[in-house]
DNA sequence: GTGAAAGCGCTAACAT
DNA sequence: ATGTTAGCGCTTTCAC
């Protein structure tokens, strides 16, 4: 194995001290012309890089961002990884994923690992239990908490998605369309988004002057199965649904479709979160549509302050009529 | 701003030899007891995290491993991610996602940026063009390519999907079924996934003693988009088609359901990939299975062996009749 | 314009 | 069982 290529290196190789190499490589103006573009003619052709690793040690973060995501396959997450992730490249950042599929442990682990490496900063989902260990020690790594919120023994800014009032207006839209059984698809009230949304829906229904009706209201777990299973059950029950989750909706749509129906047809059908296809499928799916790009912009750009305020940054959903 | 926790201010703190606190801390044997405890006890108690610079400096690698991909939202990768990040997670490495967008000016820039970081491995799709630049010195990075192959200047592992026979026998199927007018929609052939995909479609299509019509092969960017458009032509024109790629096969699937059709016939239908929602709708959708979890898998064993051999690991797709 | 010294946090090697 | 030294790659500070 070769030794690595390092100032000292290129130092010796050229009959010079280390500090001219240094200099020559992060443009201090003190190097003669010559000097300077011998060096860099020199690391080029050995392929030198600068170790991030001795440039910590002398005081700087590491430039990595951490991103605790329970997992990566929703389309959510994976959205917002994808734009975070072009937004840190763009920032010389790396960005290191940790899923922690909601497992506290999995979270207090990642967060511990992401101090050896003193990472920059950390954006997190916080998991939802309470910790029974102590509370890590985020000593001067940045955090961020995206869409939910929780104690962490300091304040910190969070990212959040208000979608309150969308999932309302769905409702009202769909009693203005002339649906008096609306139901409700959404993730169990154990999550506190699970409990928001159906509140919301709860809202639109007092709203819209309909009373609920016990068995058009499913939750469960927030996958694609319990959209499609809650459908098939509505779609004997109610005239139409509004669905809370991401996973939920696509199941829900599938099962809608693949029942002969359109999403814009008889059965009044609202979605939640935006991918490109609701807008293709017959006139368009109608949907409660989630500002991805702004939260994961939105996060990075707290990353780079130095001292983000501990604000809470709600962005809101929209409903969107198709 | 607290200072860091280090094992020198341990010690100073318990008025012993930093040393005493290195060996305390990384269960040396030569530390009494009572020693070694208090140690411990006061490290957890003010926070003490090693430091992975420190440790990367005397030599070993970081424990980092880089992965490149084109973008994460497509479902394969993101999968593919998510197992990887799981895997990485237990054997205790940090993943970072760089994201390509298929450009090869910001692979290098990865590439160049994970070796300032000294990660001790990437995995990579390569991008499709040829680099002008002179290529990335790779020193003493483990390489590892995914899905495509390219030059790299060394002889690196690779892990392919091998869909040729999956994709033949797709088309046998159809023909089987009675099907004589058996369209194809896939990724355009300037990418090698696009041409190896296309020349199956016609091995099957020979194989089944049909003979090709122009009119049925449908190639484009890999999107949803393409198999939406796709699918719309060959309703018209075809009694069946192939689907090759991901995003192609879900956009296909969604006009085809928001047709009114079932995936199970009377037009023909075999998507590729596997995702969840494919075996519940209707009566299941025909595909070309993809093992996602055991690419990522062989992927992490690649990366923990110490000089992995330069092969080419090929996971063979399947045809699942639904 | 260039160089020498010191120190960031850590551990292997060598004292004691 | 514990302490001292040196050095990993780099930059800041202080000579020259």
């Amino acid at each position: 194995m070769p030794t690595r290529v390092t100032i000292k290196s290129i130092a010796r190789d050229l009959g010079i001290s280390h500090m001219t190499v240094s200099r020559a490589l992060s443009n201090h103006p003190n190097v003669q012309k010559e000097t300077r573009e011998a060096v860099l003619k020199r690391a080029e052709e050995l392929g030198y890089v600068r170790s991030a690793a001795a440039t910590a040690m002398r005081g700087d973060r590491m430039r990595i961002v951490g991103l605790l995501l329970p997992n990566i396959v929703n389309e959510f997450y994976a959205r917002f990884a994808d734009t975070m992730a072009m937004a840190c490249e763009e920032a010389a950042l790396h960005l290191t994923i940790h899923l922690t599929r909601d497992d506290i442990d999995a979270e207090t682990q990642a967060l511990r690992r992401l101090q050896e490496l003193q990472a920059r900063a950390v954006v997190m989902v916080p998991t939802p239990g309470q910790s029974q260990a102590g509370r890590p020690h985020l000593q001067a790594m940045r955090v961020l908490q995206l869409i939910r919120e929780r104690d962490i023994g300091q304040p910190v800014p969070t990212v959040q998605v208000d979608d309150a009032g969308a999932i309302r207006d769905a409702v009202l839209h769909l009693a203005a369309a002339g649906h008096r059984r609306i139901g409700y698809i959404g993730a169990t009230p154990a999550l506190s988004s699970g409990r928001v949304r159906l509140a919301a829906y709860r809202t639109g229904l007092a709203a819209a002057g309909l009373s609920e009706e016990a068995p058009l209201v499913i939750t469960g777990a927030p996958t694609a199965e319990t959209g499609r299973a809650g459908l098939h059950r509505l779609l004997e029950s109610a005239t139409a649904t509004v669905c809370g989750g991401f996973e939920i909706s696509n199941g829900a749509l599938i099962a809608l479709l693949s029942a002969g129906q359109r999403p814009d047809g008889p059965f009044g059908f609202v979605g939640y979160g935006d991918p490109s296809f609701y807008s293709w499928i017959g006139a368009g799916v109608s949907t409660v549509s989630i500002p991805v790009d702004a939260l994961a912009h939105c996060a990075v750009e707290l990353l780079q302050e130095d001292a983000p305020a501990p604000e809470r940054h709600a962005f809101t959903a929209r409903f969107v009529a198709r």
